[in-house]
DNA sequence: GTATATATTTCAATTATCAAAATAGTTTGA
DNA sequence: TCAAACTATTTTGATAATTGAAATATATAC
């Protein structure tokens, strides 16, 4: 590996962690204005783009232990955000599907970070905007493991002790 | 606005959050392996890339309340990780300063996201790899607000009720 | 049919976060 | 100069998120 190769792939990393900070940052702002927390956005996110999930699914997708969606599961429903549906096959499973209600507390609410790239993508040529969108897919794709995407944290054992 | 401009930015969005959501899933799994919670290890990445930084702007980046940044440095500083400095030109002031048992425990930890950005990344053709560096910083610059950046959540009043 | 495995929930405890008040220091301006 | 207003951080007490472990219900393997 030469140095440059060294020297790029480092500015790539720092450019996506300027992006992940900024993202995660107008997330909770987005939360905030919807009167959801972070985790339960999280969970409604995954339910819009996914459509009907199972709880344990949604558990990988976003870390979280399976007692904690239960708890906010439970909250979201109580506000009608989202449904629960035993599966009939395996009636163990249980599955979620975001309504109408949760449909829109989350596309309704003001996106900042969305308002703000949209209006200064919209202005770049065309032929920049199609360079970026390749781009993003090509950078989703390079981040892409199985092993990233839905597993749960492999417990290698605390550098550390755990947090207190 | 044409139709293809809209799918375009459409594109790009989709593409943002998939981003998103892996970089956030990987920095979860990051800050468990190195013994820290997600928000513990915001502050000390901050704390790494912009050097002896103040307790309230590190409040103001992380959008967490003051009390929280308190806390959550006390037990830092007690495990090591940082020191706090009290300002001289304005005794009101505390720095925050990562030491060198911190700023091991956030490198050494095994990144999972970035080794495997970093492998695929190197493989591309050099052309390429500028492309995406380049196209990463315009993704970044297209999402620096100043309102994005620091400021403090506007409160608007949420759509529905608070969080519970 | 019993044993084992899996999906979710319950329960109890821990921890993170916050609002409000307290503290300490700085700036303003009469 | 000094008091009032302002700013940065911490303390305190409360609330809410998250979790581990045990419990429940169901499915699968032998």
């Amino acid at each position: 590996m030469t140095e440059k190769d060294t020297l790029r792939s480092d500015d790539a990393l720092i450019a996506l962690r300027q992006i992940q900070r900024k993202t995660e940052i107008a997330s909770k702002r987005l939360a905030s204005q919807a009167g959801l927390t972070p985790s339960q956005l999280m969970v409604m996110q995954i339910l819009n783009e996914r459509g009907e999930t199972s709880a344990g699914e949604v558990a990988n997708l976003t870390q979280l232990k399976h007692a904690t969606i239960t708890s906010l599961v439970d909250k979201l429903v109580e506000r009608g955000m989202l449904n629960r549906r035993r599966c009939t096959e395996d009636r163990r499973r249980v599955w979620l599907k975001l309504c109408e209600q949760g449909k829109n507390a989350i596309t309704s609410a003001p996106d900042l970070l969305q308002d703000t790239f949209q209006t200064r993508f919209d202005k770049l040529p065309s032929w920049h905007q199609s360079m970026l969108v390749s781009s993003l897919e090509r950078i989703a794709a390079l981040l892409d493991a199985e092993s990233l995407e839905a597993a749960p944290i492999l417990d290698v054992g605390a550098l550390d002790e755990k947090p207190r």
